[in-house]
DNA sequence: TTTTATACATAAGAAAATTATGTATATATT
DNA sequence: AATATATACATAATTTTCTTATGTATAAAA
């Protein structure tokens, strides 16, 4: 088309803001994403994706912020994985993807949620013997 | 030298039980050893690192076993940043490295502790929200 | 009219592990 | 006495799970 460069600028703008998301301790969320994502999907019935990274950021105050880069391929593998099932719908012109628990992911859901209260109780009592969670 | 493989079998055994740590949850403590160990050094003044995988493996009753080929990376990278220094002692014939905190090291654990009960503070909420730590 | 928000997606690269292997001494078991 | 296990370090290859960057498109707000 030889367009000069400034017509690409729409699509070289600056990264959104979910790109600055190292608020420190982000990365200890690391391994507790699927996790999180069953959590809300048992709590809510049916969700879409960015529903999902608006509800988290609100329900952490805005310390968690899931990067599309992380949801988006982690529900794709639950979805494959068969714990999730997926229901396409058109809400004017833009299209969702609403994802809900199959049986199979309630119940992996369930071996999730004990993992991580394990987890949580385990490593409050490493770091703070004087504050478990027994 | 022209050895039958069987004078190998020495190096070639089965790995030791370290190697076995799926404990399922064992990825959630993924981003979390670092913090661990400063935690220990904290506490005990001086550790090594044997002397830590076994000490995290009582503390958590079995369920962290830290293995070799993260620990070692992690404490090289804790003391090439400062974090840590170390003093090689010699045990009968066998030697010892002996890690302790500098003074940025502890003011680092301090941060480090802080993000870690941040952290369980919003995961406890995040999936628990009816037994919060607040 | 331009920016921000909504809504999906994938690819390249980095971080932090696991897994496997290597080396050596000390102690326990058979 | 021989073998296995425990103590003690280390690094390399690979995998998992992200972050960062990019791509595409519509809707709403400034």
């Amino acid at each position: 088309m030889n367009r000069p460069d400034i017509f690409l600028s729409r699509f070289n703008k600056l990264p959104n803001d979910y790109t600055f998301h190292n608020m420190g301790n982000q990365k200890l969320y690391k391994g507790s994403l699927q996790t999180i994502i069953l959590k809300l999907l048992e709590s809510n019935d049916k969700m879409y994706g960015y529903e999902i990274t608006q509800k988290v950021k609100e329900l952490t105050k805005g310390e968690l912020k899931i990067t599309e880069g992380a949801l988006y391929p982690a529900l794709h593998k639950l979805e494959a994985d068969g714990l999730l099932d997926v229901e396409v719908a058109k809400v004017g012109n833009r299209l969702r993807k609403y994802y809900k628990l199959t049986e199979s992911g309630s119940k992996e859901t369930a071996n999730k949620l004990a993992e991580m209260q394990e987890f949580l109780k385990t490593m409050q009592h490493l770091v703070n013997p004087k504050f478990s969670l027994e």
